[in-house]
DNA sequence: CCTACCGATCGGTAGG
DNA sequence: CCTACCGATCGGTAGG
């Protein structure tokens, strides 16, 4: 384990970047290796194809999220409490890995179709658990009736935006974004006949 | 003036349906030809480019956008009345004309690098004029003290799941959607004190 | 990791 | 709106 990257680490951090900027489809091979250094065809050594790029980022970040929500859950916390972590890893991931997160959310239609259903799989199982989640909140009374499928697909929206502020603009103030949408989401959400 | 849809009204559809399904970059002329009914090259009987389909769905959405507002601004209603009625005008558009709002939002950065500025500035009036129904809000006591312009993105992030709800699962439970999304957006925001 | 190369597909034009 | 066609670019392979 070396503590510099790898020539296929910044292959496939350039590959995210331009996945970003440009989208996966208009993004060329040649367009990779020439922000790489290297001869288009080498590419080849490192992958097997250009999809595979896209997968390995789509999928490492779609179990960053199952996974870092799985430590969450274990915890066994109020569900307010529950869901400022949720906020946390979700603002984290983006300030930490914009670019992956990006590709993540924004370029997943391109993934080949046997690997989409397993994505898809991954993704609604988040959602599921989202829902679960709230309905736990509801049936505590900390949190107010409301379908909880739309509900969930709110607050995932919710935060969905600042992925483009720290892409374009570099400004992390992250702790400010995570306090707004927390006091956004618990004001939204809550049962006020509770204390 | 017919009431039947013109072949270029057909052919803007289909494009429009295909930038969805498969991002514009990966929508192939020809792709849009065979949808429409007709060989490839007549596409250029109707069209001056691929880019011009792309350009005209993006700035029809835009001037709809900026100019509902202006046409709700006018009346000078409280602020919690101009923000549903914002919240009502976005999701009109996103169950009358998904598809176009879709590619509007998800495909304008292959736009032309001409136009492209064109967009950006309606874009950027469209949010600060969010910003300024917030700040009116703030300064009648009606909307808690918040950071203007991550609450304009967050709010504008919040509608943004409705579009591929529509797409993929063609439920329309409309108003369900508009006054959850309402009652969300007001409780996240109102200040208590306030009746 | 490079040189050399390939078949497929792309957006678009000429001319009718 | 069609037939016929073009130059450019694409993802990827062979062989070293």
């Amino acid at each position: 384990m070396t503590k510099s990257k790898s020539r296929k680490d910044v292959l496939f951090e350039e590959a995210a970047k331009l996945f970003v900027e440009k989208g996966y489809a208009a993004t060329s091979v040649r367009g990779i290796a020439e922000r790489v250094g290297i001869e288009p065809s080498s590419i080849y050594s490192h992958i097997k194809s250009k999809e595979v790029l896209l997968v390995k980022i789509c999928m490492d970040a779609a179990h960053y999220f199952v996974d870092g929500m799985e430590d969450i859950l274990k915890k066994q916390l109020p569900v307010f409490d529950t869901i400022e972590m949720l906020v946390d890893l979700h603002i984290d991931a983006i300030v930490e890995a914009p670019t992956t997160v990006t590709v993540f959310t924004d370029e997943w239609k391109h993934l080949p179709s046997e690997v989409l259903n397993e994505f898809l799989t991954l993704r609604n199982g988040y959602e599921l658990k989202w829902r679960a989640i709230l309905q736990q909140g509801i049936d505590g009374g900390k949190i107010r009736k409301v379908d909880t499928q739309l509900m969930a697909h709110t607050l995932l929206s919710t935060m969905r935006w600042v992925q483009t502020w720290v892409n374009d603009e570099k400004v992390k103030r992250t702790e400010e974004i995570k306090s707004m949408l927390k006091t956004f989401i618990r004001k939204g959400l809550e049962e006020l006949d509770n204390g």
